[in-house]
RNA sequence: GGAAGGUUGGCAGAGCGGUAAUGCAGCGGAUUGCUAAUCCGUGACCGGUAAUACUGGUCCACAGGUUCGAGUCCUGUACCUUCCGCCA
């Protein structure tokens, strides 16, 4: 959410935001209503102070007096309900508007329709080359007994996944491997839920446009939280925390759920993209200042780089354009990791910076300690590690000639020294 | 699944229809020289205003209702605690 102030004040740009994001709101027809609710709230104002000064009257009346004021008294409501009647209407469409405008997007982010208007930063390794013809991970994973997917279709209906024997342990060795760097850079692990309540979901900002992509349970009315990022992000919700309590750092730990809807045909095989994953989560909440939020967003970067090192997959960093990088979202990195398979890059992490404009929704905020003033907090997330996705691109990059499957030195603690799968 | 009790400012805690006590903490100020004490002030949000001056409105879990007036009465919802039942 961005403050109604700065919409005020900043008309046009927003106006070029929305465009830019591909977001269709009518700012002229929101700013007449917010006027018109100013204008409405004047009015009851007023009326209520009328009424105030009445009613606390009336205890030391008598008789006449009493009656008379009591009769002015409901005449103010008869006033008071028109006029909040007219609001009744008016709020909510409002509301719904404000919700959805997106974040100003940070002067340097590419502008651009889609994905295809996304910009390589850089890349970094070179993909391997083989001199063998190389297996895809679908494939590896069968011809070694590390899963089952015709079963666990049968079970569980498609994009669904099992991992069996080493490959079961491989992805339970990167979040471990994942947890201890985070760890170490000062992040607190947490293991948050993934049924999650509609408020929270309100709070990051997936809803209330991006309904199609989450499942629901109707008998709870709950829904399957498709990142840790919405529990982590509500945790602090209508708090005023100190400002020595920032930055908080989180390493969230929680099983995620993505219905897929509008990605209908696209990698329905294998471990891209599946239904219900696992993931390790970068978040951070820090003061209002641009240049600490930037700098927190290099460590989210760099933490991510680290781990494409760490696993020796060659990727690149693209940076998302402003029509690919969502409505909340002041900045966005991508870090896509080579997949042999597919001879491209694929996603393997998203690194966002959303200035306050979660922390406005979730109404999250902190006490300034120079000036006492209370300030929306910023918030900024990445992927950690995310399995079974990063898999593809593990088992395909290092697979050797007879099938097996070698382990990148940083891994092999978490693997029982090996250095074969 | 059933039953009972609860939810008030950062924390503790009064309040049983007349417009939110009090204590502690934090922050700001004043004062006294005795390593600290005392006193005063201090919530959030939205308006009016040049204003951190002054001033009005809203906020007692949330949403409705009754009433001239609701923290207080009624209804629904959420959450917490305890007990019973059922169960991987």
């Amino acid at each position: 959410m961005l403050d109604i102030k700065f919409i005020r004040e900043n008309t046009s740009l927003v106006k070029k935001t929305c465009e830019q994001k591909n977001v269709d709101i009518d700012i002229d027809l929101m700013l007449k209503l917010d006027r018109e609710i100013l204008a409405i709230n004047q009015k009851l104002q007023d009326l209520r102070e009328q009424k105030n000064a009445i009613t606390s009257k009336i205890p030391s009346l008598k008789d006449e007096e009493k009656k008379q004021a009591i009769t002015e008294s409901k005449d103010i409501n008869d006033k008071i309900k028109v006029y909040e009647t007219e609001l009744s209407t008016k709020q909510p469409e409002f509301d719904d508007m404000m919700w959805r405008v997106p974040n100003i997007p940070a002067p340097d982010v590419p502008v651009g329709k889609d994905d295809s208007e996304n910009v390589v930063l850089r890349r970094e390794g070179t993909p391997r080359k083989f001199d063998f013809e190389p297996r895809d991970h679908y494939d590896i994973l069968e011809m070694n007994d590390w899963a089952d997917f015709k079963r666990v279709a049968k079970v569980c209906g498609s994009r669904s996944y099992t991992l069996k024997g080493a490959a079961s342990r491989l992805e339970i060795a990167l979040h471990m491997y994942m947890m201890d760097k985070l760890t170490a850079k000062g992040f607190t692990m947490i293991t948050v839920p993934s049924m999650v309540k509609e408020e929270a979901l309100y709070g990051t900002g997936h809803f209330p446009t991006g309904r199609d992509d989450v499942y629901y349970l109707p008998k709870e009315n709950l829904y399957l939280s498709g990142t840790a990022e919405i529990v982590l992000t509500s945790l602090h919700r209508d708090e005023i925390l100190e400002e020595n309590q920032l930055p908080i750092l989180y390493a969230g730990y929680s099983p995620c759920f993505r219905s897929e809807a509008g990605s209908a045909g696209k990698d329905v095989r294998g471990l891209i993209r599946v239904h219900q994953f696992m993931k390790v989560e970068q978040y951070v909440i820090c003061k209002a200042d641009l240049a600490e939020s930037e700098k927190w967003y290099n460590t989210l970067l760099e933490t991510a780089e680290e781990v494409l090192k760490d696993l020796e997959l060659p990727y690149q960093v693209l940076a998302c354009c402003t029509g690919d990088m969502g409505a909340g979202k002041y900045k966005m990195y991508d870090l896509e990791a080579w997949t042999p398979s597919q001879n491209k890059y694929r996603e393997t992490h998203s690194c966002s910076n959303l200035l306050d404009w979660q922390a406005r929704r979730a109404n999250i905020r902190y006490r300034e300690n120079a000036t006492g003033k209370v300030k929306y907090c910023y918030t900024l997330n990445n992927t950690g590690i995310a399995t079974p996705r990063i898999l593809a691109p593990f088992l395909e990059n290092h697979q050797t000639a007879d099938g097996k499957v070698r382990i990148p030195e940083k891994l092999r603690p978490y693997m029982g020294g090996k250095e074969y799968l």
